[in-house]
DNA sequence: TGGGTAGTTTAGAATATTCTAAAATACTAA
DNA sequence: TTAGTATTTTAGAATATTCTAAACTACCCA
C-alpha cells in the first residue's frame, strides 16, 4: 500500500523530470493553448507533443477540450504550479549557493 | 538560457521518479541514517542504493558525512520536504477524486 | 600487518524513455 | 464526396535508466 503510494507519487514526478514537459507547464499557467500553438512555441514536432501531453494527460497534470478541429490543453490543477515554483525556487537558491562557493565564499 | 533552467530544473525532478528515492527522502525526514540502516529499511543492495545516493547527493538533494567505516545521509535542504509534501497532497487528492469518479459522483 | 566491515565503483545486461517518420483519425469546408 | 488541416497513433531506432555481480577502497581493530 504504502509502496503504491510511492509507486504513484513517482510517475507524478516523471512527468515534471523532462525539460520540454517543464516548459510545457510554464507556457500554459494563465492560459489554455492549442496544440499547433504548443508546437510552434516550443519547438517540438506535433507528433512528439502530442506523446508528452498523451502521458501528461493520463496522469492528470494536463486536461484538454476539443472544438472543432483545435485541441486545446489547459493544466489540470493550478496547485501543480505551487510544486513547480517551489521546486525551482530551491534549484535557483541552489544555483546562488554553488556560484557562491566557486567564488570562493561561504554564502 | 532559461532552457538551462528547465534542464537544471528537469534533473532535479529526475530525483523524485523513483519510488525508492521517494521513499528515501521520506525515511531521511527528520534524522541521518546510515547507508546499511537504510540498505535494510528499504530493502536495497547496498551497492543499488549507493548509486541512488551518490546520484541524490551529486543533485543536492542530499548531504552526507563519515564518521569511521560508516557513511550518514541527510536531507541536504529542508525545504525539499515542503515539495516532496506538497506533491504528495496534490497525489491523495487526486486519487480522492478518481476514487469519486469510480463511484460515480463528481466529488 | 592482516582480516573484517562499510561503502563505492565499474561493467554490462535488462528495461524504459525519447524521438522520428509514416500511417491513421477527426474534423472542416468547398 | 473530396481535399485539406489538426491531432493522434504506431513502429522502431537511439538513448538513458536501473539493477546485479564482482572488484575495489577506506577504515577499524586484533
Amino acid at each position: 500500500m504504502e509502496d503504491q503510494i510511492y509507486a504513484y507519487h513517482a510517475e507524478m514526478c516523471q512527468v515534471f523530470s523532462h525539460p520540454k514537459r517543464l516548459e510545457l507547464i510554464n507556457v500554459l499557467r494563465d492560459q489554455e493553448m492549442s496544440v499547433s500553438d504548443l508546437s510552434e512555441k516550443l519547438s517540438l514536432t506535433p507528433s512528439n507533443l502530442s506523446q508528452h501531453l498523451a502521458m501528461m494527460r493520463e496522469r492528470h497534470i494536463l486536461a484538454s477540450r476539443k472544438e472543432g478541429n483545435v485541441v486545446y490543453y489547459r493544466i489540470a490543477n493550478p496547485r501543480l504550479l505551487q510544486a513547480f515554483d517551489l521546486l525551482r525556487e530551491i534549484l535557483f537558491e541552489q544555483i546562488r549557493h554553488d556560484a557562491a562557493l566557486i567564488r570562493g565564499r561561504t554564502i
